[in-house]
Formats: C-alpha cells, structure tokens, sequence
DNA sequence: ACTCCTTGGATAGTATGAGTCTCCAATACT
DNA sequence: AGTATTGGAGACTCATACTATCCAAGGAGT
C-alpha cells in the first residue's frame, strides 16, 4: 500500500506518519522509484503499535523507540528478552539508595538483580516518595501488594507465547503497558464499590 | 514566615513558588503591608503535596487542581469525599459506550454507578484499547484482577482514617495516586522473578 | 536618614514533547 | 497532457511547566 492508504488505514494523520518515519519508529517503506515507496501490513501493525502505546498505553515517543528497538534486535534467550521490554516500557530513573529494598526483597524470597539494578532503583525511590510525602503505608499493606501482584504476575508469565520471539515480546510490551491502566481503574472503581458498602 | 523561607523549607526554587501562588495551587499568604505577607505551616503542607503529585504521583498541574479544589470544598458525607478525591487523581476521558461495562459490574455483584459513569467510560476505553491493539487477555484474566484489586481495595478503605475531612482526602489522594506507581514497579518485578524460575 | 535587600505583581522568555504545515521537484495515474 | 501524490526537508504550532527579568513599594541594619 501507498503511504497515504497506510495512514488512513490506522486513521492516523499522514503528516504524522511521516513524522514517525523520521523518527525511526516506523521502518522505511520499500523503495519502488525515487518519489514512492510500497508499505506493507507489518508496517500497518507497527503503526498501530505505536499508537497503542503512545495512546492509552501513555508512553512517551522516547519509551517507544526503546520498545521497537526490542522489538528489532531481540535477545536470543527468551527470560532477557522480557526484561528487555519490560526495561523498555518503563521511564528510567535517577540512582537511589537500596540498601532497604534488598532486604525487603530478600525477605520475599525474590533473588534476581538485573546487575543495574534499575528497578530496584524505581522501588526505592517510590517508596521514598510516600516517605516524603507524610504517607505511612499501613501494616501489611507493602507485603499483601506483593503478594497480590506476584499472582497476577503468575498468571501473566503462563500465558507469554513461546513459539516466536517477536509475538513473546509483543504480548509481553503490550500487557505490561495496556493492563497497568486497567488494573488502576479496577482498583478505584474498587474503591468507590467498598467505599460505598462501608460508608453509607 | 515569608515567601522565600517558605520556599527554602519546601526546597522549591522562589520563582515556582510563585508561580504555584499565580496559578492558585498554593492559597496567597497573610497580608502584613503592601508588599509583604506571611504563610504557615498550612502552606508548606500544601507545597509539598503539591511537589509529592507533579513529581512522583505523575499528575498534571491540572489533576493537582482539581484535587486542590477537592480539599477545599470538601463533601459533607465521607463517602462522596472518597469519589471526588479519586475522580480528581483521574484525568478525565472521552464518553465511550459502556453497555458491555455495565454488563460485567453487574457480575461482579458491583453496583455503584457515579451519575456520570466516569470510570466505566475509562474501563470502556482501555478495553477497547487492548482489542485495537490485537492483545486479549487470557482467559479469566479480567476476573482475577478485579479480584486482587478488590482485596487490595479493601486492605485500604478500612484504613482510611474517619476522624477529619482534610484526613481522610489526603490519605484517599495519597495512596490513590503515590500507591500506583508502587504496584506496577511490584508487577514488573514479578514478572522478572517468575520468568527468571520459569525460563532459565 | 541612608543604603541595600526582599516582596508581590506582572510580563516575558525558555525547554521539552509531540506533532502539523508548507514547499518542492520528481513521479504516477487517467 | 494534466492533475494528484510522493518523499524529504525545514519551519511552524500548541501545550505544559516552569524561569527570568523588571519594577516600585516597603522593611532592616547601621
């Protein structure tokens, strides 16, 4: 398909699409003479890609670079590659202090350390900020997150695909990003629903 | 004290300070003369919150507005209060056609509905937005996460302290917003763990 | 009283992110 | 032949969240 077909077809405005191609996330078109080129359906999913994580998913463009940079240069085995896109999908942060978070996540039982320990980095400093913010988690409560999480996770990391690499990284990029603002609202509409119950 | 104290104490550089006051994030101070005034303890809490929502809370000076504006007219009636102070945190979304929504609150046994069906236009939109980008959910995936967001939910609401208004919205606005990044960090470090055990 | 600092208020400027618009000469369809 | 479309480049726009500059009035230290 031509390029002005390729933007109707995932309704995006054409101005943009050339925009992502400068950008890398859309890999150029097939050159078919000096002024045209030929795009295919992968670049259709792509495109759409793009738009479900910068969209709902609320990505930044630089979050998704990283992501389709995973996405093209998968790593060979299959437990780096979700690292990998999980990694992609998240907003880095500045270096913290974790001494705490590595006995909190010894005393889970949770061995792994990515050697930069980025995410550790990310817990710490979320945790830092409740600290600073006055905000006393209740007892308990940072032990039955984990644990709840830890079961979703469960259920999550069964249902990854392994057949193709390209598919594990899509599922995985997509439900990492996608299902974080569904599980929020279902934890407000939570809420208002207990709220209700005990309050009125 | 004044203006440039408050500032150093909250460790917000002058100029935002003032650009709190303009945009009236931040209640003008006590008038002492024409070119004085004088701000409380009141003040720095409400700098800091203000700091702890744009930083790590990720809310837009526009969310924080509105949840500004939820702290000084509070709801008579706690439960309302609970509403307001969530629906605040949320950025607003587009109507979206809920029918199906309704139709799986219904199965939860959930019943609330604020009048303007905010969140179900929001659980309406991510949905679609996983189907658009070609991604289900595994099978009884939907349920299992109602079911640990309701169990965290529950953890929470009983922990919400009923003795002050001002109270209790901090807490709801606190733990809405500051929790969130909390559970996704804890997700994604699930996800490692558990592909770790898996795949290697 | 004199000097220098700080204040509130207003206006203007900056940085970043994410597009959007305008032109162009070179094709491509009809 | 004539109109429409293309790729490419550059400039422009819009929003958000600050920063910086300027000012005249008012306080503080000597």
């Amino acid at each position: 398909m031509r390029i002005s077909e390729l933007a109707r077809a995932a309704d995006v405005p054409l101005a943009t699409v050339k925009f992502y191609l400068r950008e890398g996330l859309l890999p150029p078109g097939e050159r078919t003479s000096a002024t045209q080129a030929r795009y295919h359906d992968a670049h259709l999913d792509r495109l759409r890609l793009v738009r479900a994580l910068t969209g709902p998913g609320g990505l930044s463009l630089a979050a998704v670079r990283r992501v389709v940079g995973a996405i093209e240069s998968p790593p060979e085995h299959l437990h780096d590659l979700l690292g990998v896109a999980s990694a992609a999908a998240t907003e880095p942060v500045a270096p913290a202090d974790h001494a705490g978070v590595h006995a909190l996540l010894e005393s889970w039982g949770w061995e792994v350390q990515d050697e930069d320990c980025a995410s550790h980095d990310q817990l710490a400093t979320e945790l830092q900020a409740l600290d600073d913010a006055g905000f006393a988690l209740p007892d308990g409560a940072l032990e039955s997150y984990r644990r709840h999480m830890e079961e979703i996770a469960a259920l999550e990391v069964d249902s990854v695909p392994t057949d193709s690499a390209a598919a594990a990284v899509r599922h995985v990029v997509l439900g990492t990003v996608l299902v974080e603002p569904l599980l929020l609202t279902l934890r407000r509409m939570a809420h208002q629903e207990l709220s209700a119950r005990r309050f009125r």
